[in-house]
DNA sequence: GATGAATGAGAGTTCATTCAT
DNA sequence: AATGAATGAACTCTCATTCAT
């Protein structure tokens, strides 16, 4: 593992503990166990490894989503997919999921010049969704894509925030993912459309 | 208006627009038209104001869903009204709402000992009339209150960043709220239940 | 009691326990029972009420060191008294004494132009009852007063640090007063003096 | 010279010269001709400066004195050395004289879990010479020697202040050394004891 | 490339002093 | 005369960043 990801790492692990704010350059060096100079070899500044943490990390999330949805053409399933992958991902690696949480709404005010480019580009991916199950007219036609993706980025990322806070961690991927496509997909099918969920209302 | 106030609404201001860590302390005292020092007759500490600001804040929209709910017993009118007047709020003082999407995810890092319960208690709110509905049998039997509530603030929160945000801040509080509702109310109404939505697919 | 003097005994207490600059003037003005801003009617500054702390209770000593000096004639017993007596008033206000001890040294650096006539005044004294002794044969010629004066007093005012420090404060003024006694009649007085000691040298 | 030894060096003089709360670190960072930050590299916070300054410097008088001493046996001769040595390390050094005269009253109130366990073990050195002295027989028994060793050091300590005091510092180190030694020999010599000083009065 | 000691700007906080009431 | 809320200068300490080794 070369010097650089070992940084970005750490950074992630640290910033998930602490916030960008309060870790400290140094705290990162030393759980990259590298030296606080050597860091600056790779990045410019504190806010530069803020941002390549975001960038390389939600970048792998993207291409692992690419990837799965290019197996399908079901807009219920992508969406099912596209659901269940991120709760897993951010499960699995909590460091991550606390740094978008926390750290996403900070950005455009520390670094105004930035566009968050990596994250629009994943949120877009669910706007593409709808719109598809749009035109396959599987899902309803009043819906906006762009007010949908925020719906369901909010949703995830914010249900997603039971397995840091403690109290309520006990519930599994598979049950939080059953019970948000349970909603979303109901909320969202066309009305005389086919339900992916059995239960739903289409059997006369 | 008294000192305390005016040091509230500033920090509201100054926190929303440069974030807490960003903000220094002389921005919120000559915002507030106070000496620096003025600020510690009346609070503790900088993250004191930060909470200060929460409690306060978040208590005065707690009244007013409060008594807006006591008006209403149908859960499903509740929920429009919840969302619509969340909506509405943040809207009008866009300050707040950043200052809630940004400190939120902060707080529990900067003071261990602060359990942020004013917040608890508004998003309880929510998962209150979930299972009034549920008890009435308007809404799914299935649908866990505690993880529906994160859903719909999560989407809520989420989705009123679009008016902090340029690019589409063109859509109204209606129009939002129509949309989140759309979702929301067909994704949790009991499958044999009668919707408010007369498109639904009750018609057989 | 007037207000003046509320404040200064307020502030010898507080000064003896917090030390001139931990102290705060509104410890000394809640100690005093009167409003911050009522101290500023009755001294310029912070370090007027130190010097005047000084001034007063050092004034009283001297009065009453004068008045009982001024009932004896021999430089001996006059020594003895005033030892006695700076012991059992440090015994007995230790307030003071800390005080003295502790800010006697600073004044000169914070207020360059204050020459601490009071205290002066006080060490001459021995200055004094030393050169009396010399002149009467009592007392070796060659001890210098003035060194000798700062010999006693350095002494005196360490000494009565015993019952400040806990450790050793078991004992009483009489036993210190008297080892203290020991020490200098025997250390001054001219060698074919005759001591007041009866374990002198003197027989022959 | 280290770094670490130019800012204790540093630290005793503007101590010296303005006492500890009137001293700014940043008065010390520039005497010692390094940033301020550099200070926290080798000090904790202020205070530590203080103590360090304390240990290290009593610290080599105690050295010093131990190594004299070491070379010597009879107890006047012991205290001759201690008191001569004293008040030239003080004249040479008056910097450190000065703040231990200064701080050494400060400390406690400063920080209470501080011991000043290298003051004492310099001043029990005292104790020790006359217990020595005591059990010779060459020292009288009534004296307490945790009594004198105040004594001897109060009298020592201010006695030294007549070099920073500008009035009187004419006097040279040995002149006052004579007249202390003078006063403390012949007052704790036992009466039938042998004095050092010729002019005593065991010539009959 | 790698190090980590050194830098110094900057921020939170305190508190002596003032002054309108 | 008395109050105490308000002021704002000043100080300690932190930490991102640099650079000589």
């Amino acid at each position: 593992m070369n010097k650089r990801s070992k940084i970005i790492a750490a950074a992630t692990k640290v910033f998930a503990k602490k916030g960008f704010f309060t870790a400290r350059i140094s705290d990162i060096a030393k759980e990259a166990k590298v030296a606080d100079g050597t860091i600056y070899l790779y990045f410019n500044n504190k806010y530069d490894i803020l941002i390549s943490v975001f960038e390389e990390e939600i970048g792998k999330i993207i291409e692992q989503i690419k990837k799965i949805l290019a197996t399908e053409t079901d807009p219920k399933r992508m969406l099912e997919m596209y659901v269940t992958r991120h709760l897993q991902t951010m499960k699995k690696n909590r460091n991550l999921a606390e740094v978008i949480q926390i750290e996403l709404r900070q950005t455009n005010k520390l670094i105004k010049e930035y566009r968050n480019t990596k994250f629009i580009e994943y949120t877009d991916m669910m706007a593409d969704i709808v719109r598809l199950g749009q035109s396959q007219g599987v899902f309803r036609d009043d819906i906006e894509p762009d007010i949908a993706k925020r719906f369901f980025f909010g949703a995830l990322d914010e249900v997603s925030r039971i397995w840091t806070t403690s109290a309520e961690g006990r519930y599994s991927v598979e049950e939080i993912a059953g019970q948000l496509l349970q909603i979303i997909l109901t909320g969202i099918s066309a009305p005389n459309g086919r339900l992916a969920d059995p239960d739903g209302c289409s059997a006369t």
